[in-house]
DNA sequence: TGACATCTACGAAAAAATTCGTATGATGAC
DNA sequence: GTCATCATACGAATTTTTTCGTAGATGTCA
C-alpha cells in the first residue's frame, strides 16, 4: 500500500523540474542546472535532495559512488495533485473559474485556444 | 508605493476564504466560522490576523474595542495571483497546459464546459 | 462594586522548510 | 603511496509557519 508523496514544496518543485528536464541525474549535475538560474549552494541541493528521497518524491540509485536521483511522479502527475490542490483550496473546487482565470490571465494563442476548444468538445462528447 | 502583499500560505487561505464569504467581521465571527472546518483556537485565529495585517493581507480597523478585519485583496485578484503562481512555477507559463489539466482534472458539467466555450470565443473574438 | 466574560498583546513552543559547514571516506592523478 | 578532489552523511543554524497559553485591559451585569 504505497502512499502517493507529499505536494511538493516550492524548492522542492525547482529540483523537480530540473529532474523532468535532465532526466535521472547526479547531484552535482542537478547543483550545475540549479545554479544557473538560482544561486545555491552544493549542499544544499544535495540535503534537499536526501530529504525528498525519504518523502518519496524522488528515488535513488546508490550503486555508483555518485548517487543517481530520479523524479517519481511524472510532471504531469505533480501538475494534476497541484492543480487539484489549487481547485479545493482556492477555487471551491470550482474548474471553471479556474480556468477562467487561467485564460485571462494569459493571453493564450489562437492555436491554444483552439486546443482548448477541441478538449471540450471531447469532454463534452463523452461524458 | 505601496506593494502587493505576499502570496498567502494555506492557513492564510482558510482565513481569508472567511473573509470573503463574511465581509468585514470580528475574529470572534471569523474564528466561529473557521471551527466548523477545522478544529482551531480563537488565539490562533487573532494572531494569525495579526501577522496577516502586518503582511499587510488584511486590514484592521480599531476603532472598537473588537476590531473589525477585512481582506485587502479581493478573492480574484487572489485566485490571478495563486493561478500566476502555479502557472510559473509548474507549467513554465503555458496557460494552455494548466487549462488542459484542470479540465481533465475534474469533470466540469456540460454547463460550465459552455461558458468555457464561450470564453474562448470572446477571446477569439477579441485579440 | 465585584465577579465573570471577552478582547488584544505578547512570548514562545512546535513544526516545517531552507541553508550550509564540517567530517569522513572513496577516487583519481601523479 | 600521497595528495588533492569529489562524494555522501550529519548536525545544526536560520527562517517561516502554525499553534496556543497567559497576562492585562475593558466591558457586562446582577
Amino acid at each position: 500500500m504505497k502512499k502517493t508523496p507529499p505536494k511538493p514544496t516550492d524548492a522542492e518543485l525547482s529540483i523537480l523540474r530540473v529532474l523532468w528536464r535532465l532526466g535521472p541525474a547526479t547531484v552535482r549535475a542537478i547543483h550545475d542546472e540549479l545554479a544557473q538560474i538560482q544561486a545555491t549552494g552544493y549542499t544544499t541541493a544535495l540535503k534537499m535532495l536526501q530529504i525528498m528521497t525519504e518523502k518519496g518524491l524522488v528515488r535513488r540509485d546508490e550503486s555508483a559512488r555518485s548517487h543517481i536521483y530520479q523524479a517519481v511522479m511524472s510532471e504531469q502527475q505533480v501538475q494534476q495533485q497541484l492543480v487539484g490542490h489549487l481547485l479545493e483550496r482556492a477555487f471551491g473546487g470550482s474548474a471553471r473559474k479556474l480556468v477562467l482565470q487561467a485564460l485571462s490571465a494569459r493571453k493564450a494563442t489562437p492555436a491554444e485556444l483552439a486546443e482548448i476548444r477541441q478538449l471540450i468538445d471531447e469532454l463534452e462528447a463523452r461524458p
